[in-house]
DNA sequence: CTGAAAGCGCTTACAG
DNA sequence: CTGAAAGCGCTTACAG
């Protein structure tokens, strides 16, 4: 008597116990048509008593799909990241897939992972959470892997990336209606305090803030670079509060991070909020409706959702592939007691 | 003149452009001895100029070391889950690994997964976030995979658990610090809002609990169940309020989340805090500091870095195989404005 | 120090 | 409708 293996098995084992070939099996765990049905209740029976799994990696050196889906990020984080790939899951989940995830806060890294996805056959296909700008420089090769791009999309000179579908958001408009806001309110001298500028949503969102204070006529505006997290904002606000007499009374933060950081630093300066200055977010993470933050609406989840939505949508052929699907989210401002 | 195609090259590509055949090429990627000096040289610089990177599937498929770390959770859920992902990734990072990311939150769901990470030889190991306890009752068998516990220790009666390292916080004495705190304040009638029954740290603290509030005279506990999450809290709190004329004067929350809600509700109320009703959270997230949210300081990143770390001194043979780790973190309780 | 060969678990034309 | 066979990209004893 020995030891029971905790080795599963594999494909020839199911196959012996169900008296067919491996082929047979293969076909039946593919769901092909082509199985008389007797054999195929007798495969599947054996299938569900011993809880088998085709092994990923088999199947995965055949070039096969393998359900695993790979998902880029430069980091992980509570809010953003964390709710994007929720949603990623939730429909992956469904498929019965799993998710590879990579985060690579570098840039040549983020670019040599993303090569190694595309072009590696590790995973079926790869969602890409907020890229930086310099992975477009990058030619997307004829046999790549199908890509999904989150809250960016490639500029049309991009070699190649024109097959790649993306999910981006509506920051022009947005911006808009916020800074609308802001000025109905009473408020003048904004500052905004810029996201990344290798980030789409970051350029985009500076770009906008420009535009649409320049549409108001005795407003102005100012971008503060280098407060991209709460930590980075509470010494850039700090300093700059401490540097100019004449206070902005408006702080237009990249996203609610930032802003709450903004906001610990006023109050500890014992300065009125909304009153004397007032503050926005971005994004809408759990945290902000209790925080009471005004900010701009930025669905996440669901931007997981549609991102491989579209990504199985191109896996399934169910796209054309030489065409790209691309989707702007919209983001509704969201009042609430910091303007 | 045709296409370049995308297909990366493969181990005997790289051992032509080296003149060497790939066994000497897998010595070279797997930092072998034996090899000689100036062929090392030669194979690594044709690695390097063409980003070869071994496939996952062909290493995983002679069950060699692939880097994937299988990471098993409930849900992906900012904050707790999304922290010890953090914690874990910086860690798995430094190794150029990857995470294999599978959310199940359905216990059935979550075994199979487990029993698939544990014996499918998908991954080198798998961390396990948060299990729900029936998981014990599954036997580890002879042969499986490397498995790391986080926020969850199996019972000593179950079946092959005892190789199975673990990562706990020690809710036992935060608890008792907590209720000491609350009673040093004046408080006296006081409710626990426990956390789900079928995982470690909800039994644990609804149990601390009971025993740190019997250990002060004139002070009452009640467990009230069923507000896990903040949306639950909200209308759990709300219906209790209304239902006893009679107010506790505080909340502990088996988490952050669920404070958070409970003191929307307060809020709308307008009860005080932490005049009439004080409340207390469990955790620490990212936004609690913010919040001015009194709770219990839960290390979530480096209890992900240390689950890590446990894991990989398991998979490179420094822990003995028969042996396990068990690590107990404390939790400080971290007293802010609500209490 | 290096190479030739077997084999991991699958899928997929090809035969029958 | 089913099976036999090749081969995906690796690692690892085994030979030399």
């Amino acid at each position: 008597m020995r030891t029971i293996a905790s080795k599963p098995l594999n494909i020839i084992e199911i196959a012996k116990l169900a008296g067919v070939t491996k082929s047979t099996v293969s076909r039946v765990v593919q769901k092909q048509s082509g199985v008389a049905p007797e054999t195929r209740a007798r495969v599947e029976h054996v299938i569900r008593v011993h809880h088998y799994r085709p092994s990923v990696f088999g199947r995965g050196l055949k070039g096969a799909r393998t359900g695993l889906i790979g998902v880029l990020g430069r980091w992980m984080e509570s809010g953003f990241t964390a709710e994007i790939i929720r949603g990623i899951d939730d429909e992956v989940k469904k498929r019965g897939g799993h998710l590879w995830c990579t985060f690579a806060p570098g840039i040549d890294e983020y670019i040599d992972f993303w090569r190694s996805f595309a072009g590696g056959g590790q995973v079926d296909g790869a969602i890409l959470i907020a890229p930086p700008l310099d992975l477009y420089r990058q030619a997307v090769q004829h046999g790549d892997k199908p890509t999904v791009l989150c809250a960016s999309k490639p500029p049309s000179s991009a070699k190649g990336w024109n097959t790649t579908g993306s999910l981006t958001v509506d920051n022009q408009t947005a911006m808009r209606n916020l800074v609308g806001h802001l000025v109905a309110k009473g408020y003048r001298r904004l500052v905004h305090l810029a996201g990344p500028p290798d980030i789409l949503d970051g350029q985009e969102r500076s770009k906008a803030f420009m535009e649409s204070v320049s549409k108001h006529p005795h407003v102005t505006g100012t971008v503060l670079q280098g407060a991209w997290t709460a930590v980075l904002a509470k010494s850039v606000v700090h300093e700059y509060l401490h540097a100019h007499r004449q206070h902005p009374d408006a702080f237009v933060a990249f996203n609610d991070a930032v802003a709450l950081g903004t906001i610990e630093v006023l109050k500890s300066m014992r300065i009125g909020i909304p009153e004397e200055i007032c503050v926005t977010g971005w994004d809408d993470i759990p945290f902000s409706a209790f925080a009471g933050l005004s900010t701009v609406h930025l669905p996440m989840v669901e931007m997981g959702w549609e991102a491989a939505r579209m990504l199985f949508r191109k896996l399934d052929g169910k796209t054309r592939p030489d065409e790209a699907e691309h989707l702007t989210l919209d983001m509704p401002i969201q009042i609430r007691q910091t303007t």
